[in-house]
DNA sequence: GCCCTCCTTCCGCTGAGTGGAAGCGTAGCG
DNA sequence: CGCTACGCTTCCACTCAGCGGAAGGAGGGC
């Protein structure tokens, strides 16, 4: 294992349920011994990769932060919709939520909450399973078909009653997100949760993301929230560059 | 120099300019030879940090901003914020900004832009110069000597005829953000920009961000915004667990 | 004062990392 | 179609950066 490898597995010790953490933990996260652990920390706190607190705890770095925001898929990508995302938020009151595909999940990018807004358990950074959310299942849909039978390599995980475990079921709704162009994860998550998603294209016409509203179950009907969704997506779909669809039919695969 | 070093020198060849670069680019900006950048990218890639696109450029990946975005310095510290934030944004309908201090830099961990709002120069994840900027002002004014002392070891850089550009001003501006708790920036990185910033503090006490306000020059008296500012930096230092200084006197040093 | 936990430093050893050269692939131009 | 330029990939003899257990120091709690 490269030197590189060991350095970005320290990195990846941290999580969100311990963005801090000691030396011995690192070290025991990694499975590097503790002198190792202890050089590379070194080198990356020097750097500015990560940073150690007032109590001697080490933490990510704001360096490391601002070379990551660089990244096309986050935070380029995220410039672009954001002003959508707005107009989206502003014109229904209710979550908005962008994400991208890596491997097998999901990655929520940004997104936008209302105060009344119904609770999503995700935060900008955080990933998610691709069949049970509205952004999941467009991200899926239009996955290379290896991505599908890697995800399909593994029972499914369920969270509520109404997620989706049935391999033949999944490939039905994937197809209908084809067909029609929009999700709905309707209480995949959690019991009080509706999420309506689009896909997001490039220049190429690939996805390359997606966008969704998440509302509280029996607040409004999904059906209604489509076209200023479908809106806005197109629109962040425009600015990356995408060739604009006919507008007389719905979006088709 | 370490190979984490020189990985993390890979890493920081990207800039706003230039998000996407080839082999070559990343080689001569790194002064690394082309072998061992090959070498050291070809890691990267395959753990995440980095990405190639469809044409062989390379750029960050999102793995590393899901990493990134754990630092309690960036993403960290907008998550608390963002609320009082929009309350400013919404109660002003002004470019609200959260700046952190990076050795001599403030670096910009959110923005919220008006559309009718004046432009303003930074995104986030850029860094500018403290002595010009409001957020800069007060995070220098609060800073270790020895930072002040490296921000003078050099000629004041200037963007307009407003900007201090002299040291012993330099020093009056910050005796009087410690005094008044507030620094006003009046056109010294744009001609049409003036901002005010007040300072946001941890559970210690410490200045850890600064908040600001950025108006059109002359639309409206920066002393008008103190207010809203200072509620919302105070709800934000409170929400860090910051003690919650007298009400009945300005902020004092 | 003792114990525990965490962190830092030492140092002989070795294989991971080095980088110039050569070769391959692709695009553009005449 | 052939040539040129640019970018990328692989080879391989060499070397020193990185290895990690042990020992010791620091700090906190009882």
């Amino acid at each position: 294992m490269s030197l590189t490898d060991r350095s970005l597995d320290v990195l990846a010790t941290f999580t969100p349920d311990h963005p801090t953490r000691t030396l011995q933990e690192i070290s025991r996260e990694s499975g590097l011994p503790l002198t190792t652990t202890h050089r590379i920390v070194t080198d990356l706190v020097a750097w500015g990769a990560l940073e150690r607190t007032r109590s001697g705890r080490i933490q990510v770095g704001l360096r490391l932060w601002r070379v990551a925001s660089l990244a096309p898929r986050g935070l380029g990508l995220r410039e672009v919709a954001l002003p959508y995302m707005e107009d989206l938020f502003v014109a229904t009151g209710e979550n908005v939520q962008l994400a991208v595909r890596e491997q097998c999940e999901a990655v929520f990018v940004e997104r936008l909450t209302g105060r009344r807004s119904v609770t999503v358990l995700t935060r900008v950074g955080d990933h998610f399973a691709l069949h049970a959310t509205g952004v999941g299942l467009v991200l899926l849909a239009h996955a290379p078909d290896e991505i599908l039978q890697e995800v399909l390599s593994r029972p499914l995980r369920t969270w509520t009653d109404h997620t989706i475990s049935d391999p033949d079921q999944l490939r039905a709704v994937l197809a209908e997100v084809r067909r029609t162009g929009v999700a709905v994860s309707d209480r995949q998550v959690t019991d009080d949760a509706v999420s309506v998603a689009c896909p997001i294209r490039d220049a190429h016409g690939d996805v390359v993301a997606a966008l969704s509203l998440v509302v509280r179950h029996g607040s409004v009907s999904p059906a209604s929230l489509i076209p200023a969704l479908r809106a806005a997506s197109r629109g962040i779909s425009r600015a990356l560059g995408a060739p604009t669809p006919d507008f007389r039919q719905a979006e088709t695969a």
